[in-house]
DNA sequence: AATCTGATCTAGAACAATTCTAAAATGGAC
DNA sequence: GTCCATTTTAGAATTGTTCTAGATCAGATT
């Protein structure tokens, strides 16, 4: 329901506005996802509203900020914006530049390497690249 | 020696021109590094050379498909060309953008993925994100 | 050494992704 | 409604990288 969506983004500390809600409604659909800014863009157009490139930018980078999505970015291609929360790692397909994600159990990561003093571990990204020709 | 770079990059299928014989000696001199086209422009330059940037990307790249350099790009930022062949890790500090090397041996990646029929995998790239502040 | 030919290198334009800027619109509190 | 802080906008600016078309180079051949 449309006031679900609010409460995810009140509770995530986001102000719902107009903006926030109809990108919030088109990308926590239930699917998992990893979408562009610019394929956000385009989601939105396509119901008519016309948000400019810099607020969906602004507005995804908040949602990440706010803990609402994940980001992962690949070889300096766009940035992808993850709709799953939890742990989790992904497949490339350097081929077709196809994304998925993997179950963080499926994937165990063994041992810690000795950080420098002071300093936290905020995450573990693993990538198993691909490809698909040959 | 100056002809065992050039018999290393003959030996890899590379033509040792004027330009790649510099940038080589610069890279490959002994220390492990992680080198973005603009770093390897200043370095030429300090030696007077003044190459385009283009140029220096083109080495650059062609080294890396020849399989003499590696490649890391995090986060959108610039690609840093990897001297360290064997396959190893990496630790990312997100507060100074400092990239490391961790050795292969000191991380067990377990578990393989389901992965798409007739797909191969290319490589296994693990980065720990670690911030310096808190 | 002069010549040839394909590979390389150049300068600058072009491109793509993203952020910045300054001004206009909006949202919620009063 | 009025206010003030927050958002949003359009477009410029930035950054990183690649493309283009022409100039130059490296090595083979005379």
């Amino acid at each position: 329901m449309v006031s679900d969506i609010k409460e995810r983004l009140v509770s995530a500390g986001v102000q719902p506005t107009r903006i926030r809600l109809a990108l919030a409604r088109i990308i926590f659909d239930g699917e998992h996802k990893h979408i562009t800014a610019h394929e956000a863009l385009a989601a939105l157009q396509k119901r008519n509203l016309r948000p400019s490139l810099a607020s969906v930018y602004n507005t995804l980078n908040h949602f990440h900020e706010m803990g609402l999505l994940g980001r992962v970015t690949i070889d300096g291609g766009s940035a992808r914006f993850d709709t799953r929360l939890e742990p989790h790692h992904h497949i490339y397909n350097e081929d077709t530049g196809e994304l998925t994600d993997i179950s963080a159990d499926s994937v165990t990561v063994k041992g810690r390497p000795r950080m420098p003093r002071g300093s936290k571990l905020k995450s573990v990204d693993v990538i198993f690249r691909i490809g698909s020709k040959g």
